[in-house]
RNA sequence: GCCCCUGUAGCUCAGAGGAUAGAGUAGCGGAUUCCUAAUCCGUUGGUCGCAGGUUCGAGUCCUGCCAGGGGCACCA
């Protein structure tokens, strides 16, 4: 989306400076503060080019500036040159623009025809689905919200992590602690005990290491017995992800866990062969990455049984044929980083052009606020269907103490408790750690998800009283001249931008950081004006002004993959 | 030992190489005859981890160091 009082900025500085528009764009930017003026241009770079002094610069190139439609000030500040755009147009370009494209402001068509493929969620089967498992399930949604906004053709894929070793691990302590036949009514919890007792066990007795192996190559030589207990550890295991993941309301295009690659690999393998990637080492079949100082890729373990990485790059043939994709992004935690980068290295040795549309898309770990991390091995999980649900509790608890009558109250509950957990998780940028901590997450108050929700609740209900939720019609925007409107629009002005950013960043919390500063500039103008008023005009340029920022506040919610409720 | 991520207010975090480093939270003090107080306003609170360097200008870029987290061959 272009701005049209940037483009004129852009198109009288070029001609008077002589430089080229694109350099000049580069300059421009937003004073720290709004009386300072709309857009700045600071004028240090243009001192070494006309060697003068930037205030100078400044001076003279003020009085060059032509006043207009897009302009209606110019005024030095220094070295900066301070401009001011006539707020009616703004208002009036930025509003309009809202009240005609409605839920479309913002979007783009700048991926029309093309594919991302998004690796993201992914839990392990035989585990609950833990918190930890909650950055790469939001961030992924996000991301995919975020292109399809842009046009893009996205595919969301849960490589479910059902195939490897571990099932080998249980099947092991099934064998030595279940009682009778291991049917599907056994629960998650059940298998998480086996789990942990099983690896505590291995640490003491290494020897069942490597009973366990043979149960995983058993595994995948297609024995009777083991592939029927595998099976029902996927059955149990979907029953428990598929709650969850209608609580969140995430689903996906492509279920494909690791398993569905089975009878890929041995392609794969015969491709790296031929490539003259595959040595002997240690009697496994590697890829030797040492050029590039990284350890091998193990391709086979000495037993010839499959390692994730083989079915990493099996998959990632499958999604090329499959997909063609413009991007291919892998939402996973930072611990990995060093894996991607062999796997991606492996793909360039293999002579693959489309190397560098892979990507991993990384985000920090989680941690507690005892300094612990979350260990499946160990036991030391927090289920994540617990933390919702908590949330849940403590909004239904808020609502019966603040609105007792609210209609529908408890799918708003649902919808609130679990936007705020959604929320806190996509509130920093990916890459910091988060320190999970109840008494912070249950904390309603402040940059919280319930406060944009409760924004958005509030403007629908002024707008249900002025006259539904509609938008208003011939609106005069000259009338929205207050400090507080002017300081909303420009926030609403800045949403599509934003979009791109969170795109080009893979970074939902810039939409995050956006809704935030929305909620704050367009509650400030609640608290100072009465919206409904005698005034027929000025109520009708107000509601439209309402009717803008409930728009892009649903918008931005529904990116972010909440709910956004018109009461609660 | 090597590599990756992160160090900004008591705590959680924003900060397009630019103007006096900002929010929330916690503390203190205020605002409801009015559309939802899950809100708003005021106030207290800073050696931007440390030291160099590049630049007219560094929280932002580069180098080194320190601290926290993570990773470094048959787990995923």
């Amino acid at each position: 989306m272009v701005n049209p009082f940037v483009d004129e900025i852009v198109l009288q500085v070029s001609k008077a400076t002589e430089m080229s528009c694109g350099d000049v764009r580069a300059l421009i930017e937003t004073p720290p503060k709004p009386e300072m003026g709309d857009y700045a241009l600071p004028c240090f770079a243009l001192s070494k080019i006309f060697r003068k002094a930037p205030h100078l610069i400044a001076e003279e190139l003020c009085a060059q500036i032509a006043m207009g439609d897009l302009i209606d000030e110019v005024r030095p500040a220094g070295p900066y040159l301070n401009f001011f755009v006539p707020k009616a147009n703004l208002v009036g370009e930025t509003l309009s623009a809202i009240l005609h494209h409605g839920a479309d402001y913002g979007r783009g068509d700048q991926g029309v025809g093309k594919t991302i493929v998004i690796d993201f969620s992914h839990p392990n089967i035989a585990k609950p689905f833990g918190i930890h498992h909650l950055r790469s399930t939001v961030i992924g949604n996000a991301l995919r919200n975020i292109y399809r906004a842009l046009g893009y053709e996205v595919v969301g894929v849960n490589h479910l992590g059902d195939w490897g070793s571990q099932f080998a691990k249980l099947i092991l302590a099934w064998n030595y602690w279940g009682e009778g036949e291991l049917t599907a009514d056994i629960t998650i919890q059940k298998l998480l005990e086996l789990y942990v007792r099983i690896n505590e066990e291995i640490e003491d007795n290494p020897k069942l290491e490597q009973e366990a192996r043979d149960w995983f190559r058993r595994l995948e030589d297609g024995d009777e017995e083991a592939v029927r207990m595998w099976q029902v550890c996927v059955d149990v295991s979907f029953k428990e992800f598929d709650r969850v993941y209608d609580m969140l309301d995430i689903g996906f295009e492509s279920i494909a866990g690791e398993s569905f690659y089975q009878n890929k690999m041995p392609g794969t393998l015969d491709r790296l062969r031929a490539k003259g990637l595959l040595t002997e080492s240690e009697g496994a079949t590697i890829v030797d990455l040492e050029k590039w100082d990284m350890p091998p890729l193990i391709a086979l373990r000495s037993d010839d049984a499959t390692l994730y990485g083989t079915r990493d790059l099996a998959a990632l043939e499958y999604r090329w044929e499959t997909y063609r994709f413009e991007k291919l992004l892998y939402v996973v935690d930072v611990a990995q980083s060093l894996y991607f980068r062999q796997l991606f290295q492996v793909l360039e040795l293999m002579e693959y052009d489309w190397r560098e549309k892979c990507a991993h898309v990384q985000f920090g770990r989680l941690r507690f606020k005892d300094g612990s991390g979350a260990s499946t091995r160990r036991g030391n999980v927090v289920f994540l269907e617990d933390v919702l649900n908590r949330a849940i509790e403590l909004t239904r608890k808020i609502i019966a103490d603040k609105n007792p009558d609210l209609p529908n109250g408890e799918q708003i509950a649902r919808d609130v408790g679990i936007g705020a957990i959604i929320f806190a998780d996509l509130d920093s940028k990916r890459t910091r750690d988060i320190v999970f901590d109840w008494d912070e997450i249950l904390n309603f108050n402040g940059e919280t998800g319930p406060y944009l929700q409760y924004t958005h609740a509030r403007y629908c209900s002024v707008l249900r009283r002025y006259d539904g939720i509609l938008p208003p019609r011939d609106v005069d925007f000259a009338l929205l001249n207050e400090p507080e409107a002017i300081e909303v629009v420009k926030c609403l002005a800045r949403f599509p931008g934003q979009i791109q950013k969170a795109a080009d960043e893979y970074e939902p919390s810039v939409v995050t950081t956006l809704m935030i500063e929305l909620c704050t500039v367009a509650n400030r103008f609640y608290n100072a004006h009465q919206v409904i008023s005698e005034q027929a005009d000025l109520t009708t340029a107000r509601v439209a002004l309402v009717y803008a920022i409930k728009t892009v506040l649903a918008s931005g919610l529904s990116l972010l993959g909440m709910k956004a409720p018109e009461q609660m």
